[in-house]
DNA sequence: AATACTGCTTAACAAATGGTAAAAAAGCTT
DNA sequence: AAGCTTTTTTACCATTTGTTAAGCAGTATT
């Protein structure tokens, strides 16, 4: 699993071994069942994660007390509630595994003290965090202006393997649009 | 003009006298009517701009045609389609003035001189960078699942000042719904 | 194996939104 | 001021999506 995060890191920046073993030394490795949560919400998000295998959602529950689902990770993704984590403000959103989830997890002081060790990765980190936030409005502007069957479309041509993997109503509530209408959408499309 | 940027800078990191002069000296001041294009699109976006009076947008042609506007920026904020920026790729997305617009300029070679002389400024600016990213990300997840009715409730809440100035079309287009649409929520609202 | 629980599907109806068209209003140009 | 263009409003109808309710299928629990 370590090596599953230095080989993701290597595609952005060489890295020795010696430094590997380091970064490797300060994750810590966590199992989830499907629906258990990485992160409960209405607190301050103080770790950050790396899916290594299975698929994780940040959400949150709105007004009218549905869920809504801001994003997925699948594997090979940091995954954290930036603003919270960054400066340590309370959230109210959640963490959830949407499937059986093998992460690697690193707290935020644990991370300040591996800045220190090797501070190039403070640049790195950063940078991986802005292309995830690139991908994530992105992935949001492709949305805007489409019907749900098209956006649903657009969902499972982007995302392939999570369609698959997530249960339905995740994807309902991450299109803003409710499990039944998703499940006609799906018997339209067959 | 210069110096809305520069009291801009200052909010997050102290600049001396001299070094808010240099800045300043890179940054060229541009004057757009409402509905003029800061950018076209259908190529690299390599311009950074500050809003210092006005509002702005940026959107794309979807497939069906229709335009969709993907954010809007009012004064003194840093304005950039930051993935062409960055990486230098083709983008489909333009800037357009909402209304009677002034900003300051700054090309991306011009941007990175300016780094070699003041090198913390790249820090910042990617800072920057991110705090508008996330600012974005937030904007969006919250109209998540709400109806068009909430959601232009939500969005006159969050951004009053934009909501007075800029052409009700725009704003549809924001929150992908038609103008028709759009009058009759106004109507149902008064 | 029987029971409950959860998520998915289906259906009928209600509500919201889109499409089309036309009129009214506002802005520009001459 | 008159004429032109664009934006906004209004209205009517079609389509999409939400709501409610029920049944089904799979999984876990006892």
């Amino acid at each position: 699993m370590d090596k599953q995060l230095i080989n993701y890191l290597q595609l952005f920046r060489p890295i020795t071994i010696a430094d590997g073993n380091i970064i490797a030394g300060y994750f810590k490795p966590q199992v989830f069942k499907e629906g258990d949560f990485l992160f409960e919400g209405d607190k301050v998000a103080r770790e950050m994660f790396f899916v290594c295998k299975g698929v994780v959602r940040i959400g949150t529950v709105n007004d009218k007390g549905t869920e809504v689902t801001h994003i997925f990770y699948n594997e090979n993704h940091l995954c954290s509630i930036l603003q919270s984590f960054n400066d340590e403000v309370h959230t109210a959103s959640f963490i959830q595994a949407c499937c059986d989830t093998e992460v690697l997890s690193i707290s935020k002081s644990k991370l300040l003290e591996l800045y220190q060790q090797l501070p190039y990765l403070k640049e790195l980190i950063d940078q991986l965090n802005q292309l995830n936030l690139i991908r994530k409005v992105n992935t949001r502007n492709a949305y805007l202006g489409e019907d749900a069957e098209t956006q649903y479309r657009i969902f499972t041509m982007q995302h392939p393997d999570i369609a698959l993997r997530v249960p339905l109503k995740d994807i309902a509530s991450y299109l803003g649009i409710t499990p039944q209408s998703l499940s006609r959408i799906r018997k339209n499309i067959k």
